[in-house]
DNA sequence: GTGATGACGGAAA
DNA sequence: CTTTCCGCCATCA
């Protein structure tokens, strides 16, 4: 596996994410959580970038987000996103393709 | 080549 | 609840 090759498939896999649901970057890629955060960091392509959230439920990017996952309908507990609610596994994700 | 870093994860303290 | 530490992979100095 090239890396340009894993980089595709965690955008796909990104690109498969359905409003309203969220995954997490483990779920992108299990051998390597931290790839998929620094493809959405410098990454150019139109990904719904909102709907990755870390494995507890706090995300990344703040207010900004906080305000694209409300918007659609994202369930809550407290601060963070409700992932017993929300939450598709990887391997939902990949036999939704 | 070596070492540090990052939109991470999980275990340990 | 918080802070460390280490492993993971690609990138960059």
């Amino acid at each position: 596996m090239t890396g340009v090759e894993r980089e595709r498939a965690i955008i796909d896999l990104i690109r498969s994410v359905p409003e309203g649901f969220v995954t997490t970057y483990g779920d992108l890629c299990p051998e390597a959580p931290r790839l998929p955060g620094r493809i959405l960091a410098t990454t150019s392509e139109k990904v719904p970038w909102h709907r990755i959230v870390r494995a507890d439920g706090t995300f990344a990017q703040g207010e900004r987000q906080r305000r694209l996952l409300r918007k659609e309908g994202i369930p809550f507990k407290g601060r963070r996103v409700d992932l017993d609610a929300a939450h598709i596994p990887r391997e939902a994700l990949l036999a939704n393709r």
